[in-house]
DNA sequence: ACCGACGGGACCTCCCGTTGTT
DNA sequence: AACAACGGGAGGTCCCGTCGGT
């Protein structure tokens, strides 16, 4: 059973999270929360300390949904190649059909925080990391069940895969254009059939 | 010759645009400018007729110190794909030998932007476009000089180039780390290398 | 029952508008309210959007409170000779005994707002413009009650009355000293006994 | 002879005193006078010492310029009643025609400076003084030549003439609309020829 | 004699966080 | 638990006056 603090609590954070995702988890202005929540100050300083406790929480929750969306793809996915997938594919293909409105809530925040915000920088860090071992979890996983050809660095590997997906993100959001996020994806999809599934050379060997 | 008021405002141009490339174009405060040029208020007020203003040229500078960086990298390659890999190349090892400090001016305004802010958006935008288009061109010469198989799309392996880089340096941003540059750099070379040079299919043919 | 917040807001619009009557309702500083009220300034931008709107507000009272001193003036007064006087004696002998400090609001914003400040002269013509039709108002009801000529212009009348007593106001202002206003009301006075009465004629006549 | 320097300081003034009998004495900014004169800062403080004394000396100008007229209107009339009417008659009937654009230069600055500032305050005694004495000067001499009758108490009418026109003028601004001054100037008239003139007295005693 | 460049201060506005109030 | 009221401070802009150049 929740409170009626906790359901408050947990609405101010969801609406902020979006919020802070477009305007910045650290340059959002208390009164921009207060028109988006409808809820006064007095309010907002009884749930959280600070504002920067606020954008912190709004953060952590943004990077939940996130991975939340990711495990949901992973989901009945056992082939290391289709839980690959499967991950691009949640990124829909439209502008709209996103995981967060305003972009990635990691890159965002890790571009604001470059300029020694410790606070937000350090948890932009553990959120990417978190992605990364996933990607590298899944890679080493699939290598050890043949399904990935064992050449391939998996950690080399989830780089390319989050770099290219970030740099398609912050291009379909800067012309609102789903196109460059879609690029992106297609090449991704096709590195994984051509240069990571290791049947490519079995089937070579085989002709 | 060079009058003393081109000269200090070329100076504070200089210096305000490595600042707010690390702390936002638009957030950095005055108080920050007036730190780092060592000039007050009221001399910045003489050049600039507002922060904004000063932003811009900032911007300005910033995208064109890029842009005259790649061009010296292309000075006196003929073949498309060495052009793409000395731009690359220009992309240095290290995380300090590094176009800018602070990141890719364009990819940070474009971030910084998305909250509604036309004037450095459409900048970023424009920036952005002169990149794609410059990639762009390089594919589609070598496609007429039979140096990249013609069924590349132009477009989208300029999304991918901008893509893979972007997000590769906001990871190298974001850890310090010039590892995660390094490894979209690789990538895309060893794509160029594969699927761009029409020889490949030459090889296989003299099989 | 009145709020905190409102009796607050009606102490610094009081208070406000005699600084403002002096020091000019669009040129006084926010500091100098500060210092009058005794609110610094987040407790005065919580009750006023801006100094523009503090300063209408407080014209806005200065007017009124005019408006209710010529109100009690003409209270029992039937006879419209009896008003006219009566708001001349609303006009105290003593320079001290004046309506508002620092002299007439209207005139004051008219001659403030002269050079292109559109809201401040507007609320000066509405508010002039009710004193001149308070006493156009008052010579058309004694015309018609035979109290006075009906050769007599009202409005010419009107104007007459305001200009000499604005101007009497300004010059008691410029000297302090209350012998120019009372030169004035002694003219109007005199105007009033012998060109607005009607019974001079009848006298004359009935010699 | 005139040296160029004398020349450009008389245009500085000549400029500056319309600019600031609409913008205010004290209130005009320096950048204003730069915009109206076209000299730039270093010309204009090579002139004056301070923003202070140029605004004494376009003040101290447009009060002569006014004298100047009142003195012309007075040219050739001998008889006092003649000369009262002569300087209403400076007041053109146009809201175009008036002795200077902007209002009375010393009503305006005499209620700009009301709130403590000597400099202007005390130069708008002065000019007022010099008005108000010259009315009083034709009054008496008009009684010495029975052109007045010698019940009029002078200073009274004085006041009287300068509280009405100043008014009307104020009147005249606040709605851009000549009428009002027309309105205080017919008055004034009428009192002239009704209470000043001796011969009424002999016309109806000759009856 | 005049212009251009700069320092420093005043001003308005916004914003954060605390405290009293309901 | 939430709101209304307020203090204090920071930020951006304007503006005055001085000084070096020309």
């Amino acid at each position: 059973m929740q409170t009626k603090g906790e359901r408050t609590r947990a609405q101010i954070i969801e609406r902020t999270a979006a919020l802070m995702n477009r305007q910045g988890f650290l340059s959002t202005s208390i009164a921009a929360v207060i028109e988006t929540t409808g809820i006064q100050k007095g309010g907002l300083y009884r749930h959280f300390d600070s504002r920067e406790t606020l954008a912190y929480a709004a953060m952590d929750f943004a990077v939940g949904q996130i991975r939340e969306r990711f495990l949901q793809a992973l989901q009945g996915k056992a082939n290391a190649c289709d839980q690959l997938l499967a991950l691009l594919a949640a990124y829909g293909d439209d502008d709209i059909d996103v995981p967060m409105a305003g972009g990635c809530p990691i890159m965002n925040s890790a571009i604001e925080a470059d300029h020694a915000e410790p606070g937000l920088r350090q948890r932009a860090q553990v959120a990417m990391a978190g992605w990364h071992s996933l990607l590298v979890g899944i890679v080493q996983s699939g290598q050890q069940r043949k399904e990935i050809a064992a050449d391939v660095d998996g950690a080399a590997f989830a780089t390319v895969f989050i770099a290219a997906i970030e740099g398609g993100v912050m291009l379909t959001q800067l012309y609102a254009d789903a196109q460059y996020l879609r690029a992106a994806r297609r090449h991704l999809e096709q590195h994984i059939a051509q240069h990571l599934r290791p049947q490519d050379a079995t089937k070579l060997a085989s002709t």
